[in-house]
DNA sequence: GTCTATAATTAGATAGAC
DNA sequence: GTCTATCTAATTATAGAC
């Protein structure tokens, strides 16, 4: 029927404008949301100041997320979405996996490009791990277990069949995390110090560093 | 003169007994302020907070650093000095320096395990270095910078002289403080996964697998 | 759904008694 | 030097007009 391209009575233009203008209040507070909690942390964060760098008022946010600790939860489960995005957008088409040193290599490749280009990740969740609450428990069962699983995982079959170092996997994990994220995270404190570690040229050279001394000298290039 | 052992008329027991208290207050309000202003960030952290953790009340605050930022800063002043204590503690009697990869192993062993003692000052340096301000800046200038500088400018030295793996002494310098930082930054995330990194024993291992990591494996050790 | 106005609480800092 | 009481400003959340 020819009815399909005029507009539904029921829902006349002005609602879907509405909606749409809705999503987009939405959107620009969770986004505004990410830099201020990155920032000052969840307690430092002002609900005004999102709001303002939102473009719109303090009291949208209590309509749109109910309260202030239900604005960062979206925020963070957002995040974390866009860090998968990342990580699959580097691995490219042919993920090889992990559960071989090239495998392993690519995926620490991925992360730290990804982990360069989404500060506010590691920011919020340094921010968070100091102290024990119901937030950092939240975020523990809901986002870091299942990644810590996977890499510990991963790790321990490969050091098992002798193709990785003999070094402990919770050890490896918090290694290596920190090592590829603390420049990104301090960011602003190299810039005082003179060096840009958002350049390009850095987190090439800093994922291809941390491949070498996490799993040694590709053996297949060496031959 | 025997009026050496017998108590000076101008300074009473009572006022050095009330300096003696006043020490005691300023001594724990600096501890206190350690542990909120690291768990919760400077702008989430309470002055009633501390003052009570303190065993005091709030306006003692103001009354021996002025503001919320003097407090900070004395605490921070305090935490390096401990830190500078622990890495010389660790290092013992025969510091070998830097300038040898068995010095440099035995400053990251000792930095290890100092920064293990001390979760505070990571997790103080990682909530002020996301973001620019007065408080990064002065941190930087007087405790930042003159470490780097120490780090990178010897990791220059020991690469040139085809010492240790050709990396950027930067990327380096942020690969190795975050491996060296993170698992008790976060110790409280890492507990909540199962894992207890301040541990004697994962200390331990920590230290030796980032020497190997970084330096690779020993060859006097090896021969 | 968005706005203004405001309630209720908490923040850092100050005044003044002792 | 330490305390109680309080000031001013900022916080999150809510009420109600449009």
């Amino acid at each position: 029927m020819s009815t399909i391209e005029t507009s539904p009575p029921a829902t006349p233009p002005t609602t879907r404008r509405r909606q749409a203008r809705a999503t987009a209040t939405r959107t620009a507070l969770l986004d505004a949301a990410l830099e201020e909690f990155a920032a000052h942390g969840f307690e430092g964060a002002s609900t005004r100041a999102i709001a303002t760098a939102a473009g719109t008022h303090q009291p949208q946010i209590n309509y749109h997320f109910d309260s202030k600790e239900e604005l960062w939860k979206s925020a963070v489960d957002h995040l974390f979405g866009r860090l998968d995005d990342a990580v699959r957008e580097h691995l490219g088409a042919a993920d090889p996996g992990w559960g071989s040193r090239a495998g392993f290599a690519a995926n620490i490749h991925a992360f730290v490009r990804a982990a360069a280009g989404l500060p506010e990740l590691n920011r919020i969740m340094v921010q968070e791990a100091t102290i024990d609450s119901e937030r950092l428990q939240w975020i523990v069962e809901r986002h870091t277990r299942p990644r810590f699983e996977l890499v510990t995982e991963q790790w321990r079959r490969l050091r098992a069949d002798g193709v990785v170092a003999d070094i402990d996997e919770t050890v490896l994990y918090y290694s290596l995390v920190g090592a590829a994220s603390l420049a990104y995270v301090n960011a602003p404190e190299a810039r005082l110090l003179g060096h840009d570690t958002l350049a390009d040229s850095f987190i090439e050279a800093h994922a291809t560093a941390l491949v070498t001394m996490f799993l040694g000298a590709d053996e297949e290039t060496a031959r």
